[in-house]
DNA sequence: CCACTGAGTCCAATTATTGGACTTAGAGTA
DNA sequence: TACTCTAAGTCCAATAATTGGACTCAGTGG
């Protein structure tokens, strides 16, 4: 994914690529800003409702997608003399988004909010701001310039008459 | 952006959030798709058209709300003996998303396509395989139990009457 | 003059979203 | 027992977006 010449067709078609499916899967407003909640910490139905006002059922069926994904887990709990509550923690899958997510955050503090960065990470023992950067095995960062792609596409089989699963 | 306890409301509100409006920008799936064709370096009408299966006033929509973010530049051009034609290059702001989407490469590779990964970035001088991973300011990579977030809100003016723009 | 291509626009049918009211069930209170 | 409250949803009618296809417009080449 980098800068690129005048190209017809990408180099990895649609059907094959995983970025692409999951785009489709979570690639839309109420999906993405939940997702972004969740990572915060936020767990609880009401919670997201009100957070990001959006509609009751529009929340019931995005979270029930993401369970089904496996991104969310449904879990009831119970706190002490309180009755059973549902709760929606991530799971390992689900947490791995924080790493796009702190991508995407630096993106937009540096070119929609203009250099403002309410949440930044740093170093618990070094107190260093941290930031996403590409980085070769042995952890040092790449140079824009020495960066390249590297294409493998799995080999097309013949395709006999009638049509692929789209 | 990291595993978080149960909270009841994120630190970063969302109307102070540029993720958040980011996602309200470019977060829906045609956009996205869009913008993963475009980093590989395709820019016309029918490229993207005939590669996404997008409706054209879908696309055409799309396009001019990213020229109008200043993500993507409507261009004329015009090839030898050929007529002008029309392309949307991905201006620097643009050009910038490569970071966050390889990330999210990263996490549909892993956690969609099992594993595999039909584009990698290298090294040209190494031919090392690179990744993208978190930073401290020298360069080197953060373990992911030395990373905490720091929240820096701008202070909250005191509200008065009315309401705030939404 | 005709056909072709690229870059769109236009439109009717379908689908999704919205906002609000309503439902359900357990816990605490009187 | 009867109320009330809260959390987690469901249901519904009005509005908005998307879809797929046909159509337009301009230059170019034959």
């Amino acid at each position: 994914m980098t800068d690129a010449p005048l190209i017809r067709r990408s180099p990895v078609p649609p059907d094959q690529c995983n970025l692409w499916k999951a785009f489709g899967l979570i690639g839309d407003r109420w999906t993405l800003v939940i997702l972004r909640s969740a990572l915060y910490g936020v767990r609880r139905f009401d919670d997201f409702q009100v957070e990001l006002e959006i509609p009751r059922s529009v929340l019931s069926n995005r979270l029930a997608g993401l369970v089904e994904l496996g991104i969310m887990e449904r879990r009831e709990y119970r706190e002490d003399g309180q009755r059973a509550r549902v709760e929606y923690p991530l799971t390992d899958m689900g947490r791995a988004l924080s790493l796009p997510f702190m991508a995407m955050t630096e993106w937009s503090d540096h070119w929609i909010g203009k250099g403002t960065s309410p949440l930044t990470l740093r170093s618990k023992t070094s107190g260093q701001r941290l930031r996403v950067a590409m980085v070769d095995e042995d952890g040092k960062p790449a140079r824009k310039d020495d960066i390249e792609p590297v294409i493998i596409l799995p080999p097309r089989r013949p395709a006999k008459a009638g049509k692929q699963e789209k």
